[in-house]
DNA sequence: CTTAAATACATACGTTTGTTTAAATTATAG
DNA sequence: CTATAATTTAAACAAACGTATGTATTTAAG
């Protein structure tokens, strides 16, 4: 089937080497490309639009360039999935680690360190393909909903978890594991949302059809306030 | 191409014509068996494994059935969506309005009034396939992910969302409504979050190896409990 | 029982899907 | 320049998809 098993139970003639990276210039550049329409017509179309066709036309590369550069359909979505998640996380570590090395480590600075990182990746994707960035959400929402344990999350996404949890435990001591641990996820399910679209977390409620709200500015750090706020709060509730 | 489209041009001889419901006791209930085992399987192996054949056979109904008894398969997404939307609405305006019309309204009152109808239809789901019921939430989270407006959501969801943002509002005068609005949308993905699945809102850090956690009960109620108490603080928040 | 509508069925059609193949082209190293 | 690897290309494949068709079967009414 795939070419790994194939070169795994023999291998007589010239078999293609799938790149791991690429070699090339040329071939890094594809790849790159691949990867940023693959994430535009996610945002623009849905997820379920993601067809190699539709990928390899809209990029402007062979149909076969995908297989051939990722080694088919659902790697091309892994590393569409890696390239995003592992800086983001990466990131909240660091911003966590920063704030339990500070002199006076606050429950804000750790939510904050968390809630951050996804709003700003979801602010730049935003300004880039001026349609919503469903995309993370599409592939977060996926990932996390996907049935049965998800390796992938279990990779990349465990380690986060569990400091988190353990830090907001570590501020929360009255608070039962738990607990800790639904509000945290309470947190996480608020993120995801929010990076689905910002329009939709302040378009006003119908009835108030008339005035369409002065529409703000859209400023990240402003959301990124609002929501450390709400978390906060809901995190030393009792 | 659609029966409706050929009808509406010219019917010359006896076209076959859909049931709006279903005239037969036989109908209705091969049509409740398709929408049943519809949700199993989404539950089960995730929405995109949802084709009209993997249906029909799980079903035990011709493949034609699904396409006779509906009109389509977006047909049947519909109705599968409409089956559960439609009651949990209806049921979060009657809390709502049961707490407005209560001698002395409370905001827990309206929290709660929006919390616990999910998570009871989330909990009578997973009872019914053991599996973890990501049924809803990922019939939720693809409504609301959608690219463009969703007429659907404007349909059964957007009543629902205009009443409790001015409930809201009315309990948080001091707070300006773009900022209500924020709130309610971090509580929306909170409940879609949690509608996933139980277990990942209780699976404790992976730094906990040793001990599992007792594994609470599970009880519906005390997660209810838990989701209106971390709301109702970041509602009331600064 | 007879008749007509409603439902179920087996089958086929046309499309789209992801993937593979083999040859052609380009880039890099010796 | 030459040879070797890396990449791109066009074409084809089998499988799965949603849907349409014609007929058989079942149901309900007269």
């Amino acid at each position: 089937m795939t070419r790994k098993s194939a070169s795994a139970v023999s291998a007589p003639p010239a078999t293609r080497v799938r790149p791991r990276g690429s070699q090339n210039a040329a071939g890094e550049e594809t790849r790159t490309t691949i990867l940023d329409v693959a994430e535009r017509i996610c945002a623009g179309e849905g997820f379920e639009a993601l067809s190699v066709r539709a990928i390899s036309e809209a990029a402007g590369v062979n149909l076969a360039a995908i297989t051939y550069h990722f080694g088919g359909k659902s790697q091309l979505f892994e590393e569409m999935f890696r390239r995003r998640v592992v800086p983001l996380n990466d990131e909240r570590l660091a911003l966590l680690d920063a704030a339990l090395a500070s002199g006076a480590p606050t429950l804000e600075a750790v939510v904050r360190a968390f809630v951050e990182p996804p709003m700003k990746l979801t602010a730049a994707i935003n300004a880039r393909s001026n349609n919503s960035a469903l995309v993370v959400m599409q592939f977060l929402s996926r990932a996390f909903a996907m049935p049965g344990e998800n390796e992938f999350l279990q990779t990349y996404y465990e380690p986060v978890r569990s400091r988190f949890i353990l830090a907001l435990k570590h501020f929360l001591p009255k608070l039962p594991l738990e607990e800790v641990i639904w509000r945290y996820n309470l947190m996480v399910g608020g993120i995801i949302y929010a990076m689905g679209g910002w329009e939709r977390m302040e378009r006003p409620p119908a009835a108030f059809a008339s005035a369409p709200l002065p529409h703000a500015q859209h400023r990240p750090d402003d959301m990124v306030d609002r929501m450390v706020r709400f978390f906060l709060a809901g995190l030393l509730a009792e």
